[in-house]
DNA sequence: AAAATATTTGCAACAAAGTTGCATACTGTT
DNA sequence: AACAGTATGCAACTTTGTTGCAAATATTTT
């Protein structure tokens, strides 16, 4: 497991350091998405609060991790898909967010549908946000 | 239209003045969402931030407005259609926002499809967020 | 129409979230 | 083992959002 983080690290061209793979473990470990406080609290605060920023901005650059629009100013993160990669998000999926104990769910196997936009315009991305009871709080 | 402004904000029990006023006839008056620092911007910064900021939380409390996901940061506001009451939003409608100019549009007629959750989940609220490219930029 | 009451505003001070520059420490390479 | 390149942590700062309170404005009552 530890070998498979540093593989996808080198795959995406860095070097491999603790925050890194400590981070990116996180990730792997967790059903749900993270924000900068989960990781911070996860890590007993063992890395600076401007590494975990700077870790996850490069995540997003290198199609890791993805960012998940949410209603309050929140911002989430999860991991990408595999065809995700440098610069080319494919995240036209589905994200779940539970009124009740706040869990975000990236749900990747359950598609998009087709939207009928208006005349003129194109869409490159589609996200969708569904909130309401997820399975553990029902 | 001042009067309607005013109607608007009487039939939600505020007392109309004048910075509620405002912002409201800005929300009238602009096609696309707006943000914090718009409004700012748009009354040359008459209004104190403070004010601003607790004027939008009355709105979205109120059911005039409410708040767009966006997957940076971001917090955008846009007016609800007549279906919202206090307490209950009814926006299960479409955004899109523009990866050129950025403008956030709210789809209101665009119906949002029905959506497969698995096993467990049920939504009370959907919320799709397309970016691409507007009208305006094609 | 003026006084009384209730509500809203703006200021100041604060708290939280995010960014930047730079010296030190670490990683990968020769 | 030494070097070059990159990442980290610290400090300082900016931006964004919140809270308490006195002054100002809106609404209600007489």
């Amino acid at each position: 497991m530890k070998n498979d983080i540093a593989e996808i690290l080198k795959r995406n061209q860095l070097s491999v350091t603790e925050s890194r793979a400590k981070i990116l473990e996180l990730f792997h470990e967790s059903r749900s998405a993270l924000a900068h406080a989960d990781i911070e609290n996860k890590t007993d605060e063992s890395y600076d609060r401007v590494t975990i920023y700077r870790t996850l901005q490069t995540f997003v650059e290198k199609g890791i991790i993805h960012t998940i629009p949410t209603a309050d100013n929140s911002v989430l993160y999860a991991l990408c898909k595999d065809e995700c990669t440098q610069g080319k998000h494919n995240d036209n999926h589905v994200h779940f967010i539970c009124d009740i104990c706040g869990t975000t769910y990236c749900l990747d196997h359950i598609t998009v549908p087709e939207i009928n936009l208006p005349k003129g315009f194109t869409p490159h991305c589609t996200d969708v946000v569904a909130s309401g009871i997820c399975k553990n709080c029902k």
